[in-house]
DNA sequence: CAAAACCGACCGACTGGTCGGTTGGTTTCG
DNA sequence: CGAAACCAACCGACCAGTCGGTCGGTTTTG
């Protein structure tokens, strides 16, 4: 089927992008590169993407939908929000631990991608920094922490997250990014309120 | 007196390419535009400066120097770390409030600069966050919050912040910066278990 | 069934434009 | 006058995107 082999060319295209782009970051990575990188030519990248930007783009897209699925399926598998707190912000520690160069790419090369994708990384912040504050709305609802600007602790909680993840993208240190997960937790659940911890919760599902 | 006429003029070359710099990111800035900006020509522009490149560290060094000079100065006011934490926050909101170019400048242009200032960069977050990680030590000294890992809580205390700065240069929500303030104080003050706040403290000085 | 026609995938030389940096001459000023 | 400051024209590297053409396989047709 070529229509099967036509897909299979795109999605190696996009890997060779990503480590590329993680390498090199956008500017500085040219489609000659990305070719190669995939085992084709710029002519074959540019039968299969209209653009340099596009490529990026669709890269961003489809790293932002497997992060996203990653949290919430880490998520759905608690119902308690601390549990489900706990459990994505694990599951985004150990993402990024297992694949740096999505942590190089997503955390680092993005924001400096260029002024055409502004607007995008903007929606993309602000799309994770609504997932958290939906949940803490939710804790709010049920009464497991005080009434507070759920707003401002979305981006705060994704503020820090974004910069212990890039220091270690950029440093390296701790060697496993998850290590920092212990002074995160209570670091988190303070800020908020949310101090006494029901490790029963944690057991629950 | 000819060195104070060149002196003048390489002010007037940086303040220039803060605002290009601002508007356009370092990539698609030209030096053409700077030139024209602070009335000179490219060649005017490399007759004081050697390369790009060197004009943008030395207006990062620039901004990064008022910034910390500001921050000290306003926690030189106060003996409490918590005042001292406090007149920090504030000092930084209202900076950015007034001068929201350099926010612009500072918070969303310079991760995307290029590789080459990517090591500056590093050191500049490391920095900020080693201020405010000593204060935390300080604190902890002292007994007015509990032992904590002073290191990650200061990364995230740094990313919080730069978070809901960079959200408002992008999204100029709320109108006011130091709007935030009443939101990200008793987070963060919560956050390293700061919660008790003696009024007291910021009457003293 | 085989030749002819066709097609999607792919290739790489080339182009047009941009921009950092240089140079050689000109103006300003002490 | 002489040095510092300044300028306009220019150079060359770089690169996204284009385009004419190739190739292996599939469909049509006599």
């Amino acid at each position: 089927m070529q229509q099967n082999r036509s897909r299979v060319r795109q999605q190696r295209i996009l890997d060779a992008a990503l480590r590329v782009f993680s390498r090199k970051g956008f500017r500085d990575a040219s489609v000659d590169e990305i070719a190669i990188e995939s085992g084709t030519s710029k002519g074959g990248v540019y039968f299969h993407f209209p653009s340099k930007d596009v490529i990026y783009l669709q890269l961003l897209d489809r790293t932002v939908a497997r992060l996203r699925n990653k949290i919430e399926a880490a998520m759905a598998e608690h119902d308690h929000p601390i549990a489900k707190a706990d459990a994505a912000l694990l599951a985004v520690l150990r993402t990024f631990d297992k694949h740096a160069t999505l942590a190089r790419f997503f955390m680092v090369e993005t924001l400096g991608a260029g002024r055409q994708f502004q607007s995008r990384m903007a929606e993309t912040r602000a799309e994770f920094a609504g997932i958290i504050r939906q949940h803490l709305d939710a804790a709010v609802d049920q009464g497991i922490i005080e009434p507070l600007d759920t707003e401002v602790a979305a981006q705060a909680w994704f503020g820090a997250l974004y910069e212990v993840i890039t220091g270690w993208v950029l440093v390296r240190k701790p060697e496993r990014l998850e290590e920092t997960y212990a002074a995160l937790r209570p670091l988190l659940m303070r800020s908020v309120g949310a101090e006494e911890i029901p490790l029963s919760a944690l057991m629950e599902s």
